[in-house]
DNA sequence: CGTATCCGATACGCCAATGCATCCGATTGG
DNA sequence: CCAATCGGATGCATTGGCGTATCGGATACG
């Protein structure tokens, strides 16, 4: 006799998920309605009543996911420039890389970034989730600046408000005209001149 | 007996647009009830139908008529700046002004970015507008840049594209976390050193 | 000052989405 | 393979927001 969570029950919660993720791309989260969620995991309102309690919680969950995912993967990208190549071009053609799939999470994220502006709690979550991605950042830019022998002369952590400044609204612009602005074209343009402006070579201080 | 309208009409728009702008700043356009705004500006839905076909029409022409008055605005800017000194430093200044009132414009004019990149019709007018407001700040930058004896060494119309992206990507990080992030704290650090960076001195080219 | 026109208020019907209460089939330990 | 429990489906009542049709007061002009 089950005497806990059955193991579809996790499955169900991810297609939920993924559901949601697309659904809220497409119409937002306000005008998003539970069924078409449901309709797209192919479930009913029933099942997300089951595993949510409201459109909220369904909402916090998918945003903590993805947070949890941004930082793996930055951390991931940590690790595997310390074996790359050491020239501040290297790190540039890291940080102008743009999936695809991005384009659906800078809707997702936007969104709570408005609702965070507004709600305080939510502007904590968000706080919390962004210090430390840039805190991740920071390390991976000094780290790598340092071995292409450059040095930062600004706050690493304001630098990475910068880039995370430039990169978010750089893609609004791209996303509302995709063919006068590809994703990651302003980092290309401008990125290498901005690091080497704002580092000295270590050698000669 | 009158013929065409009446005096009074033009207040009630004017009443209904403000309380819209407040309206969906608090809440978001899709949350917002037109009987919020309605009852914001001390008016009946009775009132909105009459001046109004829809919610969409009257965010539509909310954020028209801001488009218009920002054009308006960096439009004097330029011509104020002419007259004032010539330094890199001043250009900084002006451009890390950022109003308080710009917080209830952010949340609207984000929101309809978020629109625009959903709804091609949407992107159009936004791009529009975008391109007139972009084509203002490039003259303004090259033309105080080249009083200031620099010259740019990239295309003004995408350097004004980053201006921008510092801009919108920085408000949403100060709005969510303003006393760790002042809003304009981005520019104030990182403009004069940018834009020396891509400039030259040009009696040395 | 009166009257024709305009404008906003009031009242009603409608629909779509929600959330619960209940039921049936799936799952799993014995 | 069976029974106990879990997970999801179904049906229903409620509600909140929308749009319209109509009414009464304000407005401008002769």
């Amino acid at each position: 006799m089950p005497k806990g969570e059955t193991k579809r029950r996790p499955r169900t919660r991810a297609a939920l998920l993924q559901a949601a993720l697309e659904t809220f791309a497409e119409y937002g989260f306000r005008a998003a309605t539970i069924e078409q969620i449901c309709e797209r995991a192919g479930y009913t309102r029933g099942a997300f009543y089951s595993n949510f309690s409201s459109k909220e919680e369904l909402f916090l969950a998918l945003f903590d996911a993805h947070s949890e995912q941004v930082v793996q993967r930055m951390g991931a990208l940590v690790d595997s420039i310390a074996t790359e190549d050491l020239t501040v071009q290297a790190l540039v053609d890291v940080l102008c890389e743009i999936e695809p799939a991005e384009r659906d999470w800078y809707l997702v994220t936007t969104e709570f970034t408005l609702h965070a502006i507004r709600d305080p709690q939510a502007a904590w979550v968000l706080a919390q989730h962004d210090a430390r991605l840039r805190a991740q950042l920071a390390r991976a830019l000094t780290d790598h600046l340092a071995r292409a022998g450059r040095t930062l002369t600004v706050e690493a952590d304001e630098l990475a408000r910068l880039l995370i400044a430039i990169r978010e609204g750089g893609l609004a612009q791209s996303y509302v005209e995709p063919d006068r602005l590809p994703p990651g074209r302003l980092e290309q343009r401008f990125l290498e001149p901005l690091l080497t402006a704002l580092t000295t070579d270590s050698r000669t201080p």
